[in-house]
DNA sequence: ACAAAATCAGATTTTTTTATCTGATTAAAG
DNA sequence: CTTTAATCAGATAAAAAAATCTGATTTTGT
């Protein structure tokens, strides 16, 4: 199958996102996250606790603990929850994984896919949680 | 792992790709192909079996047998290769794998997300392997 | 006719990804 | 202080993808 990000990161930038939607200085549980998002309750406790590490999110312990962002909204983009999870490999190395890659020899999709390639880096780069919030709520209302 | 193409959809369009840069009429083994290209012999074996069955390309069994184009290499475009192996349905399905996803409550990324989807399908379905062939035979060449 | 070299078909193995389970630790609340 | 509800950590299981193996079939050339 054609993807482009793997599950987990998929799953992450779910949960980022909801993050982002709720009150500031909230908290939130594995639990309601996983419920909401229709994700494994463990699978998303486990790639949060990544990015805990990461320092995109950060964990409370215990009764009533959860999760939440570790810094402001206008500090967290896109690309630095896919950078966490999945690397960022795919925006310097080759579509086809033609061996011997050379800028001398390029494949017949290089140049455009270069192209495509900075545009989806750019898209994932450019704006901030913050930005993206008024949409992020009005998605997660509706779930 | 961030992916686009499954490894089978890659060495599938590395086989075609190939397969459109040698001389119309000849014929390969896909050994010759799995050496060129460092992939396994028999996974390359298997793809080009199923790609025949799609009728992109044609086999001759036997001694001195081995796999070329089925049509005209202006008829093939790697959109073909892609549908037959991966499918489509990363060109209708959402990045973020989000549930009840409607057009009314689109997440942050739909937007941007459907235009670089377009792209892609644009730069897969523009070109035919006779277009490309300049390019190929170069690459191939340095193989 | 026979041997060699190739595809074909399908089973099997290995590896990676995705998901689940279990127990420990932590902290809030009664 | 004890119970409860949460994260944390790491092992384990299940599923999917990638790779390999085996044997049959087909065709060419001797
Ligand atoms: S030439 Fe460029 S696009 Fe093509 S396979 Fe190599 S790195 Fe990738
Ligand atoms: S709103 Fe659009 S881009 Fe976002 S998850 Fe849904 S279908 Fe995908």
């Amino acid at each position: 199958m054609t993807v482009i990000f793997s599950k987990k990161c998929e799953y992450g930038l779910q949960a980022v996102l909801y993050l982002s939607a709720i009150e500031p200085g909230q908290i939130v549980s594995s639990d309601e996250i996983a419920k909401k998002l229709g994700i494994p309750k463990e699978f998303v406790s486990k790639i949060l606790q990544s990015l805990t590490e990461s320092g995109i999110v950060s964990s409370k312990k215990g009764k009533a603990g959860g999760f939440s962002l570790a810094k402001e909204p206008g500090k967290i983009r896109l690309i630095d929850i896919v950078a966490a999870i999945d690397g960022l490999g795919i925006f310097n190395s080759c579509v086809l994984g033609f061996p011997q890659c050379s800028p001398d020899h390029p494949c017949p999709l290089h140049e455009k896919w270069g192209k495509l390639r900075t545009e989806a880096y750019e898209m994932l780069t450019g704006e901030t949680l913050d930005e993206l919030r008024g949409k992020t709520m009005k998605k997660m209302k509706s779930l």
